[in-house]
DNA sequence: CGAATTGTTGCAACCGGTTGCAAGATTCAA
DNA sequence: TTGAATCTTGCAACCGGTTGCAACAATTCG
């Protein structure tokens, strides 16, 4: 059925390795026999197999994109990057769904099993234990969108979420709201405990204490306005800052079916500035994570690590920004 | 580095083919043996090579995941069912990204090159001549949402989208609308064409002309803004058929921008019931394509394809339907 | 108990490439 | 023109598994 070195030999009358050197980048063959060979290979529709190459070479140039989140758009942005980037540079990304898998450990296994070159996992809401877990195997593995300093051996592409709940507190102090509510995306996630941990000791600089805490169960439109709504019939917040967009969304509609108008009533400040956020329907001011970039490092390193060419290491994390709409007062004027 | 064969052959004192028969399917090992091997296996942290084995076998359990619309949310749900299911039946996606790809015949030799078992091109807008190149290669191909008995040899599965072209100018006739437009995605999308085609006959059986066709540059919000913007700065129209919801939220935010009401002023109707539809700032009455049904049947037949165990190749379209929310008058009473 | 049947095992060839090595062919400088 | 240096080429071993085959062992049956 497919064509083989071999075959490609024996038509070109050469040996098998005047093939593959053909075929094999910096090998040494001489013009007149790499025609013979190319001529014959396009005659047969020879393409090496990078089976077989892979099994020679002890190399696949296969990637495992690791993601337990595919319900948030922000992941298009974020597999469109990845897979993108890869096959610019040659690899291919090998897909695993750990939505619904309760054993990280098989995965591994199954990543294991295809010799992937390197590891990306997309996340933020696995333990460090299993990025670790890979590290530990050999394989190259960076961490996008995880916590940093929380394994050895492990690259971290991110941001820094403590900083992240600075900004938001002080963010929504500066624009005069006294009475600030977080809710905040899966409590077990990394993310959501750092931004957390900054965003309460903000407000206690500012002598504050937060008028609610509370936690989606996932990052999701439903999760935020049922979390909302649950809010709303306990107390009133002056603002509120989300775990994510798509939390945000779902309570500004929570919050508007109460009939309350933004940001007259009630100010609103998001996380992601994904796509979304600049609808008009909702106009959220919200915390940019630089997604783009976070993946662009995380591709860059990864490949740095299987090409063992690893120039800068000391990956720093990547700063966030406040993008300006209008669910947020604006500044008082000074 | 890594654990072969041949290292758990010798601790166990077996040969290298009594560890193969252990961990293939239905290979004849004693009980003895096995647990011998096994025991030698674990000790050792042995996985056997999916490489090495596909290169014996001819089999990689490796399917190839073409795309090209990383960017609409809908594909969200298609990359988590697809990742999802495959590895349930123990096969891997090998994702291609061809959303700047200007040359298929690239993306085709590199799946070609990883001897992907079967392929799985889920698109609306490439060219039939794309997934018919693989089937001529003798790779089995499934192509989902894809148009019906374009080319030979390619299974398809998804709608007939020349009904729901009918459905919606019916619907939207129904409802007392008779200044009625068509707001698609991209022209160049087999799908858009067909219910084009659909739209507009039925049009025509109910003595109406379309107040207006445009289309959308591609499947996002601000394609579809832009291009009802254009349009209102031209016309007026009754209710408008979007071609996708994304587009539709676009349009429907134009609409609002230039001060109408929704539905009192004019009327949507979107295509696919993605989640941001059901969000209360749309709540978009729209043709929900069941894209679930389409996803699990399109993975179902290309294992099958691979195993060779075709049960029912007769694909048949499935169907669509109308999901009632508020953008749409309601049907007169009768 | 012996013959026939069925189950288990190891040998060796093979899957489709890569690569170190040594020999042969070229090129270059003197 | 010749010898040294550099290229090019084919051989053969190897990557880590699978599998047909024949030999042998265990079981079944008359």
């Amino acid at each position: 059925m497919t064509v083989t070195l071999k075959e490609v030999a024996e038509r070109a009358g050469v040996s098998r390795s005047a093939v593959s050197r053909t075929f094999t980048e910096g090998a040494s063959v001489s013009a007149k026999t790499r025609e013979k060979v190319q001529k014959a290979a396009d005659e047969l529709g020879y393409r090496p197999s990078l089976i077989a190459r892979s099994l020679a070479t002890n190399r696949t140039r296969l990637i495992g994109l690791v993601a337990n989140n595919f319900r948030n758009p922000v992941f298009l942005e974020v597999f469109d990057l990845f897979t993108r980037v890869l096959q610019e540079r040659g690899f291919r990304p090998l897909l695993v769904n750990l939505s619904t898998e309760t054993d990280p450990q098989k995965s591994l296994e199954m990543l294991k099993q295809y010799r992937v070159d390197g590891i990306i996992i997309a996340t933020s809401t696995l333990p460090p234990t299993f990025p670790h877990a890979f590290s530990k195997a050999g394989v190259p593995v960076v961490h996008a969108f995880g916590r940093f300093g929380s394994e050895a051996g492990v690259h971290v592409v991110g941001i820094d979420n403590v900083r992240c709940g600075e900004m938001a507190a002080q963010t929504l102090f500066d624009r005069g709201y006294r009475s600030i509510a977080l809710l905040g995306g899966p409590q077990s996630a990394t993310s959501t405990q750092d931004r957390l941990a900054g965003f309460l000791s903000r407000l206690k600089e500012l002598g504050l204490e937060p008028a609610d805490i509370r936690f989606a169960d996932n990052y999701s439109y439903s999760a935020g306005k049922e979390a909302m709504k649950a809010l709303l019939a306990e107390k009133s917040v002056e603002a509120l800052f989300c775990g994510d967009d798509l939390i945000c969304m779902g309570a500004m509609d929570a919050a508007r079916g109460s009939g309350m108008k933004i940001p007259q009533d009630i100010g609103f400040l998001g996380f992601n500035d994904m796509n979304m956020a600049g609808w008009s329907a909702y106009d959220l001011t919200t915390i940019r994570q630089p997604v783009r970039d976070i993946i662009l490092k995380s591709v860059t390193l990864v490949i740095e690590m299987v090409d063992d060419t690893e120039q800068d290491a000391d990956t720093q994390p990547f700063d966030c920004s406040i993008v300006e709409r209008g669910t947020l007062r604006p500044l008082p004027a000074s």
